[in-house]
DNA sequence: AATTTAATGTTATATTATAACATAACAAAA
DNA sequence: TTTTGTTATGTTATAATATAACATTAAATT
């Protein structure tokens, strides 16, 4: 396998990214993604993911409730939960442990485990996939003799955009 | 202010040692915190600290709570959540937001924000203080224009012991 | 003692998530 | 192309986690 680059999966919007072909860029990107790895995107899930692809912001599992409900009078909360699930197990969504909320990632591959830079000022999440990172808690972790099988890193903070604006 | 080391702020169990003893010094650790701080650490309070240090193991918000009602029939959610709200602000116990489970502090000093490594065979949890980390981090977020604010990191994997009694 | 502040009691409810079983849609085999 | 098995969705109920809001009590301060 080759090795992994560092890289950033899936980056803070620019104050001039057009999000409209943001979320569509990564609605096909899903779909060859399910396509390539045999499972389906049924209209639901692809939904529910065009959801929470509506902006950069983490999104609560009962607001995309809401918005389904206005489309499928059907929608109860396993309507929701399962659609995640999917998402998360084909890494087309990370759940956000500490704000209870779903992201879209725009780099999905083998179920893997991000890095995330969230922004409390916009509320906007950047995803890292880090080696560097992720082989210095390997090494720190065996110095103490724990093996790691996955990690979970949400960092807080202030996104590039949001300081600029705070010097205006 | 003097830099700090790296160190291991809440080590993992070691099997030979005596959990009543490291129990009873993390107790005497906070009253001397809260001394210290000047901050009042009432006998609910010490109550649940001492609930949530029985073990290694993160504990849940609803098992305090059933173990507190044995003792203290007035005990409600609010009892266990703003005794939690207490000691998490004076480092005294950490939530594990993976989890959604409280584990103590061995080290508390001004809020912090650990590095946690969880056993997902026995369950226990260590909590390192890593400035190589936590520099890393800073470098990394830097290098995106992003500025940290705090950090959450949750390391799930298998512990020394637990390895070693894997291979007998 | 009077007053203020902090802590706890109490009731109700909000938020997040899953269990369990029924039905429908789809895919594969006969 | 029916049957069969599997996957996805519908449906109802409830579990698990957490907070709001206001009342009372205890402690610290004046």
């Amino acid at each position: 396998m080759q090795a992994r680059k560092n890289r950033i999966r899936t980056p803070f919007k620019s104050l001039k990214h057009r999000h409209i072909d943001c979320q569509k860029s990564a609605l096909e990107t899903a779909k060859k993604h399910c396509q390539e790895s045999g499972v389906r995107l049924t209209p639901l899930r692809e939904r529910v993911l065009a959801l929470i692809w509506q902006n950069h912001e983490p999104v609560k599992a009962y607001d995309i409730l809401d918005q389904l409900k206005h489309e499928h009078s059907s929608s109860a909360p396993p309507t929701v939960y399962r659609a995640l699930d999917f998402l998360q197990e084909e890494g087309l969504v990370h759940k956000i442990e500490s704000l209870n909320a779903y992201v879209g990632c725009g780099d999905p591959v083998e179920t893997h485990s991000g890095q995330f830079l969230i922004c409390h000022k916009c509320g906007a999440v950047a995803e890292l996939d880090d080696v560097d990172i992720r082989q210095l808690l390997k090494k720190k972790a065996r110095q103490i003799g724990f093996e790691i099988h996955g990690e979970m890193i949400e960092i807080k903070g202030c996104c590039q955009e949001c300081n600029n604006s705070n010097k205006n």
